[in-house]
Parts: C-alpha cells; sequence; structure tokens
DNA sequence: CTGAAAGCGCTTACAG
DNA sequence: CTGAAAGCGCTTACAG
C-alpha cells in the first residue's frame, strides 16, 4: 500500500487538490483532467487512506455494535439487518460479542470511542456504573435495544406488555398454574419487564403466583435445559404450562420435558418469547411471542443515523427518540387448551 | 470530543511529546510529570484518538471479517471465538455479513483494504475473477477458511476427507442407496470437496452414484427442507440414508421427513456436518462430523497475526501457512445401522 | 476549473 | 528525562 495521492498527482502530472476533487466527485473537474487522473489510480492501483480522510474530516463512517451473544440466533439476526441497513448508507460496523460481561461492555465502549466510530448500537441491557457514567457523559449518538431508564434514545417492543400477552394467552387456555422461566433480572428489558408482565397477567387473572416454580436464567438453550429439570424434580406435576423468556430457553425446556417422557403439550405446554427459526423447528412447533426482528435492525440504524446527522448538523427537527415496535403472538404446536380437563374455568 | 493532546499538554504544563509518552508507556518519564499528565487526562476526560494513532503507526489493530452468513449458529461461532482471541490481544473487528453474495465479497474487501485493516479473515468460499484478482494482488494478510487452489494461508478441516468419512459411516451401517443434499459447487470446500469426499466413498466401497438422489443447496435449514421434500416426491423410498453437508441443511431435512410421516431413524438415516448445537436440539439428536470451532477460530487468528508481525518484521521464521484440523464423528440417534434389514451386507 | 498551503491529532527521530 | 518540529495521508478554505 505505498501509493498515496501525491504519487497519483505525480503520475497523473495534476495537484493533489485535483486527485482528491475527482475521488470525492464534489467539485466539478475538467473531463480531461478527470480522466488522466483516473488512469494514473488505474496504474497505480490506487487505494485512498479511509483513516487519513476520516481524521480530516472528523468522521469515519463507522458504527461500534456491542451484542451480548452472536451465537444467538435471534441476536444475530438482528445484528445482520444492522449489517445490511447500515452497509447500504456506506457504513462499516465494528463487532464486540460482549457474552454477558459487563466489563467487557465498558472496554468496549471505550475503544469505540477512541476509534471515534460515528454511532453506537448497544444490545446490551445490564448496568454498571461504569456504563451508566460513559452513557450519561458521552457525546456519541447510540441507540439501545433496551429500556434502561436513562431517557435514551430506544428500539424495542414493550418486553412488558409481550410478557403480559404471553401470560395472559395461556391464561385463556385454561392454564392456572404457569411456570417461568424468567430473564435476568439485571437485564432491565428482556429480563425484568418480561417477568413483570408475567406477574402482573397472573394477578389481574386472580392466580396467586408461586415462586417456587419461577426460575431465572441468561436466555440460553442449555440453562433453559437445566432450570426445567429443576422444575420438573422439584416441583414436577404441580404446573401444567411453562412460560420461558426465550425460544433458546423454551426450546431446552421441551427437550427437557421430552427427555422426562412427557408429553407437549399433552403434559405441559410451552410458550417461547423471539420468534426465532429455532421456533419452527422443534416439534411440535413452539408457540412464542414474535418479535419484528427486520424492523428492528432497520430502525435502530434509521434512528441512529438520523441521530448522527442531527449532531453534525443541529437542526431544530429532532429525531424521534422512542420506537416501540409490535410484537405478535404466534399460536403453534406447543400450547393447548385445557378448559374442559381441568374443569369449567371460562363459563 | 473537543479534546486533544495538545490540551491535554497545555493543562498538565509538559509538552505534547511528554503526554504522548505516558500515554504509550514506551520511553521513561519522571514519576512528577507521569502524575501531573494522568490528572489532566482526567481532569479533560481525554480520549486519545485511534484514527490519529492509526494513522502516524501505519497500523490500525483492525481485523477485517468476512462471513457467509452471521445468522448461522456454526458460523456465529467461530466468529465469536474470533472476536475473542482476537481481543485479547488488542484487535478489534471489523465485520461484513455477506449473504452469498460475491459482488458484496469484493465491495468489502476493497473497503477493508481503505481502511488500512492489519488483516482479513476470509470464510466466505466461492471465488470470482475480481475476489481472485484481489486475493493475488493484496499485500494484506489473510487467513481463509476455504481450500481456494490458490495457496493463500488456511485454516480449515479436510472437507474431503469428512465427506468421506460421513458416507463411509453410512455404508459400514448397511446403507447402499444414500441421498445427499450438497453445498453449493461453487464453494470450493464445504461445497465441493464434501461432495467430491461422497462420491469417493461410494465408488470405494462399490456403490453406484445415482445422481436422481443428490441434491444442491445453500446450507441453510428451510433449504434442507425443500430438497428433502424433492426428493421423497420425485425419488420417495428409494433411499435409506441422506448426507447433508450442513447440520442445518440437516435438521431442515428431518423436519420434512418427519412432516411426511416418516420415522428417523426407521425410516431413513440422516448424517448432517458442522456439529453445531442444533444437532443436540433435535430429536433423535443428529449424528453428524463435527468441527473444532472453537480451535478453528482461535488458530485463524494465532496464524493472521503471526502474517501481521511477520509482514511488519520480516524475519527467516516463515509461519506455517496451512493448518487442517481434525474433524470427529459424532454419532448420535439418527443413524441406525440396517444390515440386517436388507441382507447380510457385511458378513 | 485548478493549485499551494494549512491542518486534522497523533508519534517519533533528533537534539539537548 | 524532556521538548520542538517534522510528518502520517488526506481535505478544504483561499486565491487565482
Amino acid at each position: 500500500m505505498g501509493v498515496k495521492i501525491k504519487d497519483v498527482a505525480r503520475v497523473a502530472g495534476v495537484s493533489v487538490t485535483s486527485v482528491s476533487r475527482v475521488l470525492n466527485k464534489g467539485e466539478h473537474v475538467s473531463e480531461k483532467l478527470e480522466k488522466k487522473v483516473l488512469r494514473a489510480i488505474e496504474e497505480l492501483n490506487y487505494s485512498p487512506s479511509l483513516i487519513a480522510k476520516s481524521l480530516k474530516r472528523n468522521k469515519t463512517n463507522l458504527i461500534g455494535v456491542i451484542i451480548p451473544d452472536i451465537t444467538s440466533h435471534f441476536q444475530a439476526t438482528i445484528l445482520s439487518s444492522i449489517e445490511e441497513t447500515a452497509g447500504k448508507k456506506g457504513y462499516n460496523l465494528l463487532v464486540s460479542n460482549i457474552v454477558e460481561d459487563t466489563e467487557k461492555v465498558v472496554k468496549y465502549l471505550n475503544v469505540f470511542q477512541d476509534m471515534r466510530v460515528d454511532g453506537i448500537v448497544l444490545m446490551h441491557a445490564k448496568m454498571n456504573d461504569d456504563i451508566r457514567h460513559f452513557l450519561t457523559k458521552t457525546q456519541i449518538p447510540l441507540v439501545v435495544h433496551a429500556d434502561l431508564g436513562m431517557n435514551l434514545p430506544t428500539v424495542i417492543i414493550d418486553d412488558y406488555k409481550a410478557g403480559y400477552d404471553a401470560t395472559s394467552y395461556l391464561i385463556q387456555e385454561g392454564h392456572q398454574r404457569i411456570a417461568m422461566i424468567a430473564g435476568d433480572m439485571r437485564d432491565l428489558s428482556a429480563g425484568r419487564k418480561r417477568y413483570e408482565g408475567y406477574l402482573a397477567a397472573c394477578k389481574d387473572h386472580g392466580l396467586t403466583v408461586d415462586e417456587s416454580i419461577i426460575r431465572f436464567g441468561d436466555y440460553k438453550l442449555a440453562t433453559g435445559y437445566k432450570l426445567m429439570n429443576e422444575l420438573l424434580t422439584e416441583a414436577g406435576g404441580s404446573f401444567t404450562s411453562v412460560f420461558a423468556a426465550s425460544d433458546d430457553m423454551a426450546v431446552g425446556a421441551m427437550n427437557c420435558i421430552q427427555d422426562h417422557q412427557l408429553h407437549i403439550p399433552g403434559d405441559i405446554s410451552v410458550m417461547g418469547f423471539d420468534g426465532s427459526q429455532i421456533a419452527d423447528v422443534v416439534r411440535p412447533r413452539l408457540t412464542t411471542i414474535k418479535q419484528p426482528v427486520d424492523q428492528i435492525g432497520q430502525m435502530t440504524i434509521d434512528l441512529l443515523l438520523n441521530l448522527i446527522e442531527q449532531s453534525a448538523a443541529p437542526s431544530s427537527l429532532q429525531p424521534m427518540r422512542k420506537v416501540i415496535l409490535a410484537h405478535e403472538l404466534i399460536a403453534k404446536g406447543s400450547c393447548r387448551n385445557i378448559s374442559g380437563k381441568i374443569g369449567p374455568l371460562i363459563q
């Protein structure tokens, strides 16, 4: 990569200013000059340095993305949609896979700052003081995929309502003992909100919440299996359905239930959350709350780019800062109506 | 981010040279000076620009990664391992999700070049002239996860042998009619090599290869379903097992088989490839060829960093340029021995 | 339409 | 141990 703009200028017999102009297609240059420059670029196989350009322009066209776990199909799908949308707009992605580590989040937020990224997407929803401090202080436009209670620009579904809807559906299907495999309570959206929705739905429908059939996990498949195993051995037979805060955990739970020689939905109904591919892979198919992944990715980048433009050239037209997208309950074969079985719940 | 090294120097009452020195911990500075500088950095909340540093040092600590499909669990796992290994060594990842698009590969290779990444990881295995041209010309250290027949540094398993082993196993289990759901023949490793291994194993064991029970796909779950559907409707009953070139396709095929009211492995045995999580999720569990994903990620970065060092400070100790890692056949419940059923194949 | 020159924010010989 | 100055490879007022 030894060749730089100066070399092109020399070979083309023009100034570096002119080379820069044909590169950036901004101001008009004569056709003759343009041709000379293009020929020299071709001849030298010149590749302009985005590093130098970024330094000068004070703009990197880089977006830093912090994602808790790329190996989650749901998160990978969002990342994929973010990548596609950002790519179309000429932005590149700096990606950090965090694996539930708040220390690493802080580290990467600082790296992103040092790299002078134009914007940040934060899909991580656990907080600590350092993260909170960074988020309140930073000048970098950012969008979070979580309700962190900090009035930050957000693209998300209504996790509370979604948890409420999932639980209500099970109740309508006649279930009165609904176990929950919830997320991490330090995770303010997918963890806490979905759980709160579950609690509220139970209370609103007159069910007593029984903590002995509630577990807390980390959204992973293996965890769903492990927690379901606990539920079956410690609280076996005392519930007719289970609501998991992620499809991966739901599928882990299904595997465990089946390994215990129990039937889904005959013995236990299972409700998932996310609407990721795996929900359609397992048998019976998983009833789940579907999040609009493609929309989430697109809207996240749209909002972020708006914020970036706004910070570059402030105008009175403030971009919307909160986007709540609609979720959807997809009923498949993993849940069944047991109203008839346990008596006339709904008359 | 208005604050720059000059400001720190002014506030600390020292030269920018000294500030740079405490930042980079290279040459020794007096404790007194260091303290003044650190205090000023703290006070101003200074974040040194990696962009400026990269320009000056001619090193970005950036690695560009081109991955065909992040939503594939197998690929995401490798990416995750790459990210972890690279992060530990102080490198950040520029990620491009390509979705089987050779045009996009060329585009991103050039972006990576313009961004002056220190190295490139290419997980994409389809070629075209532009890609080939780039790969032969570039000075950027790179590692490919495919045998592209170009003598490039490579970390990979022996796909030919793995395809051979998978097929031989089925043959040993008594199968004589083995369908294949292969990859893309433009994909030189996972596509072509695994298929060639299948062909060779059939021939070596005296089986005739029947093209009517062979299909070609793109490794995705939905494609496995679709192609299995073709096989069942067009060549139904004429084979006792199927070998798929990816676990995702194998699972799609399993779903299709089960949706046709057929049993696995009772009616049809299924063999996968990759050893990704989904193989243990489905019932029966999928027999598959397991790739050593974590090792692949680690070795890829190790090799790449060696090449980067080598190109920065050439020495006579050339790093090894080809790493072939061992695969492993994991036998689970999706294949069964049918020697007894169709007669004494092995006496 | 074109070019000379300053400057983006750092690092690093060089000199003291 | 410390600092003044050149320079990394670009862009962009400014002047012509």
